[in-house]
DNA sequence: ACACTGCCCTGCGAGC
DNA sequence: TGCTCGCAGGGCAGTG
């Protein structure tokens, strides 16, 4: 599942091999439903010709700017691949719309689980969603001082937090589970509970965890790419996320607790990351 | 403000 | 071997 290490190693690699690409052409498969806003047709029209300028990231969120000041939002959710290739490439049956590039190759959308979702915006609509979401955790301006004052407001639990990208931008549920284990802080902890050295120390545990998946390449538990169709190698670094309940936990032995939080499986070890009782 | 449910969707693994 | 079934999950709408 793409979180912010994984969207930001497709960040990269488009932006070496695609940036100052011209879309010559899109090309629509039949399921037109990954394309948010506009409809279509406007999509289409308003893509077609526009010289891509740059690839950034907000979150979780692939932004492609284009030189009309639009810029290509695309969520790839679960399964969503954006990658380029040689229109000789074989095209998946989960193939759902290729920007054609003025070089010939292509720029190609696909998705099993048909959840990604590409949304054209304005400049004022590109604002809009950068001000919808949480601080990147990666931003230096970022403080523990400023997360510890976030956190305090709340009442919530700590990983519901974590996942709440209006909180907090790019943290999926991969990374919050190895965070709070690397943190040593329980996931059902009322954020508002957690002292400043728990959220400095958190902080600092979500920013070593991102990191390091970024520099391996992202987490490719089955389905990841990144934008020139290669996977990952974080996935052999992961300390409890990929555990199943009763596993023992690599740092103690614990057998190692699962719950749900906000509808998310979520697994923790009980002796390194205990609930304090009140 | 927060919890909870259901929905979207397909592939996969467990169980029979 | 082949079938059914439940689970996985990011975001969002809706309800309480």
């Amino acid at each position: 599942m793409p979180e912010l290490p994984e969207v930001e190693n497709v960040r990269r690699s488009l932006s070496a091999a695609v940036a100052g690409a011209t879309i010559a052409a899109v090309r629509l498969g039949a399921f037109t439903g990954c394309i948010a806003a506009p409809a279509p047709d406007e999509f289409v029209a308003r893509v077609t010709g526009r010289k891509i300028t740059g690839f950034g990231r907000r979150g979780k969120y692939l932004l492609v700017a284009l030189d009309s000041g639009d810029t290509i939002a695309v969520h790839l959710r679960m399964t969503g691949e954006l990658t380029v290739t040689s229109p000789e490439a074989p095209t998946g049956k989960h193939h759902h719309l290729t920007f054609v590039l003025d070089d010939g190759r292509e720029l190609r959308f696909s998705d099993t689980r048909k959840f990604g979702r590409l949304t054209l915006l304005t400049r004022d609509e590109a604002a809009e969603l950068d001000r919808s979401l949480g601080p990147e955790p990666l931003d230096d301006r970022f403080t523990a001082e400023r997360f510890a004052a976030m956190l305090a407001a709340r009442s919530r639990t700590v990983k519901a937090l974590l996942l709440d990208q209006t909180f907090l931008a790019g943290v999926g549920n991969i990374y919050a589970d190895e965070a709070l284990f690397a943190a040593g802080i329980h996931p059902l902890r009322p954020a508002n509970s957690l002292t400043l050295s728990e959220a400095a120390r958190l902080l600092d545990a979500i920013r070593v965890t991102l990191a390091a998946a970024i520099d391996r390449g992202g987490t490719t538990l089955r389905d990841y790419r990144d934008g020139l169709g290669r996977p990952g190698n974080n996935q052999h670094y992961l300390h409890i996320y990929h555990l199943a309940e009763g596993d023992p936990c690599p740092r103690c032995g614990e057998p190692i607790a699962r719950v749900v939080v906000a509808q998310r499986g979520t697994r923790f070890c009980p002796r390194c990351q205990p609930l304090p009782t009140l």
